[in-house]
DNA sequence: CCCGGACATCGACATCTGTCAATATTGATC
DNA sequence: GATCAATATTGACAGATGTCGATGTCCGGG
């Protein structure tokens, strides 16, 4: 099955958008980037997002995650696959731990739309 | 009564913050910040506030708001309320009009704590 | 001073979200 | 293959959120 414009994830659909204060966005643009900021939008899954950007490697185990916060390990889980389906994070499994990695793309275009820089090609 | 440090708007408090990618997120710095992304998490609310950014003297009044949705005046007023309330949106009153004006710094800060691109003074 | 229009607030409701404890799954090791 | 450790899934629940209709507030004009 091959991936029509309607598939495309909000990450790959953000790149085509003017910045927000240029022209007004459409109700359908609105409605695949809002979910990306949903995903950002909790103090744990900001904290989570940043951890593992700013890791050694670029990567950071669940392991490492975990400790760092006063929450269950399922409630942890829960948030990591929040941001791995909205694109904010990659996913890879190694042996027993699961490493997760930042999606920069997702993350530049988003501050691009916010910001109105401009491609930094 | 004066401003302590405890009462800094989610915007105020934005511009002394790293960029996510640098180094791991305060649990304040992310308690502080999140409200703001969740005020933008909407798509009814990027509409608006792309709306009022957009807007040719870059500001609109609710009733140029109103019109370009299906949802009752209530549940518009609802949702620049919370916009305001972030501190994305600026609100002046004048006759029986009310005039939103988007507060630019704070969307600026937000898109610098995600691209990391440092002052752009 | 009363009326009408612009906008906000209130109360109610269904849905979504964050959290946990319990349980399942998966892979390494003995 | 039995067991253990790392992570995910499930089910439940309290609290937050988006929406509406009804109502309130404020202002300008007759």
């Amino acid at each position: 099955m091959s991936k029509s414009q309607l598939d495309l994830t909000p990450t790959e659909s953000l790149a085509c958008c003017s910045p927000l204060t240029r022209e007004p966005l459409s109700a359908e643009s609105a409605t695949r980037i809002a979910p990306l900021l949903k995903a950002l939008a909790d103090p744990v899954r900001l904290r989570l997002l940043s951890m593992v950007a700013s890791h050694v490697d670029g990567e950071a185990c669940v392991c490492d995650l975990n400790d760092a916060f006063d929450l269950s390990q399922p409630t942890i889980s829960h948030h990591l696959k929040q941001l791995h389906e909205a694109g904010l994070l990659h996913r890879e499994k190694r042996g027993v731990w699961v490493y997760y990695r930042l999606q920069t793309e997702a993350l530049r275009d988003l501050s691009a739309l916010l910001g109105g820089v401009a491609e930094t090609r």
